[in-house]
DNA sequence: GCGTCCAGGTCTACC
DNA sequence: GGTAGACCTGGACGC
């Protein structure tokens, strides 16, 4: 089954998906060859549907059913609505683009169509993710995200592993996490995530739509334990929220390089050089790092 | 092959 | 508020 969908002036899908690491997480899958990406959906009804989405013409994007199942009327709108939350085409960035180009460093931003980071299908997947990437090489944070797939991730229906819901951590171990998933440390982070969002005590994916002050939402990304600023400033990213840096350690570095300037600063000397940007200053910093995958090629 | 060192964020305890 | 040490893993390096 194949249909399309509307994307917003200037969307470039290539752009989004390379926007930063997440695509070459499962359970994406990343065609470099034809700038698609794979991904299985987990509808409403719990039906896991594998869908595969590419550029089209004319602010359009392609949309192809992997298991050559069919959808109903109100599956393809959940799907179409899925797909443009996860692409983020459903945000406007108007003003960021507006404010881009009034300084001539940053006005390649808006002709590349740069600046939606691609997200997973849920925040509670965006937030275990994030904490996979704290304190580790990438090639870890892969393999985290993998076998929490493999282990624990219902299968769609071409058989590929989608990411696990709440429930399916918060009923595994400590040390199924640690030692099976290899978490390491972050393992008791993980089952109290899952079991707080279980028992709603928690509520990641009422943050995407929270109407609360960017400072309180940062308090209470922050209030999971693994998350600290670096993971809860990338997070409020991720909700469509720019006002944190989320500075790690290869950011510093390449700000350092771009910017010419010696290393070994502190961060407020860099969220000191962003603050011009007012609400936007976390997606300045992210486009500023990450410039040259827009003009050499996506890493990986 | 084995042991050692280091990098990578966050937490906790302490000053 | 700032700092030190622990957490865990994988890669680099020396032997």
């Amino acid at each position: 089954m194949k249909f399309s969908i509307q994307a917003p002036e200037h969307f470039d899908l290539w752009s989004t998906l390379t926007s930063h690491g997440w695509s070459m997480l499962p359970p994406f899958t990343l065609d470099r060859e034809h700038r698609s990406l794979g991904i299985p959906l987990t509808l409403s009804s719990g039906r896991s549907v594998p869908v595969n989405v590419s550029s089209s013409s004319n602010h359009h994007l392609g949309v192809r059913l992997d298991s050559g199942a069919t959808l109903s009327a109100r599956e393809k709108a959940e799907v179409s609505a899925l797909l443009k939350s996860v692409l983020r085409a459903d945000e406007d960035l108007g003003e960021f683009y507006l404010e881009a180009r009034r300084h001539p460093r940053y006005r390649w931003i808006p002709k590349r169509g740069a600046g939606r980071l691609l997200r997973s299908q849920s925040a509670f997947e965006d937030t275990v993710k994030m904490i996979c990437t704290t304190n580790c090489s990438w090639a870890l944070t892969t393999a985290m995200v993998r076998n929490l797939c493999d282990r624990l991730g219902e299968r769609s229906e071409n058989g590929v592993a989608a990411f696990p819901a709440p429930e399916a951590i918060a009923d595994s171990s400590e040390k199924f996490l640690r030692k099976e998933i290899r978490a390491g440390y972050r393992a008791p982070y993980l089952l109290e995530f899952a079991r707080a969002s279980v028992r709603g005590t928690i509520e990641p994916e009422q943050w995407r739509t929270s109407n609360m002050p960017t400072e309180e939402l940062f308090a209470e990304v922050r209030s999971v334990k693994g998350v600290g600023p670096y993971a809860a400033g990338n997070i409020l990213k991720l909700l469509g929220r720019y006002d944190y840096l989320g500075i790690d350690s290869w950011c510093r570095k390449k700000f350092f390089e771009i910017h010419n300037e010696i290393r070994g600063k502190k961060d407020r000397h860099i969220e000191k050089y962003y603050e011009q940007f007012g609400r936007w200053r976390g997606l300045f910093f992210w486009l500023d790092v990450t410039k040259e995958w827009h003009a050499d090629g996506f890493p990986g």
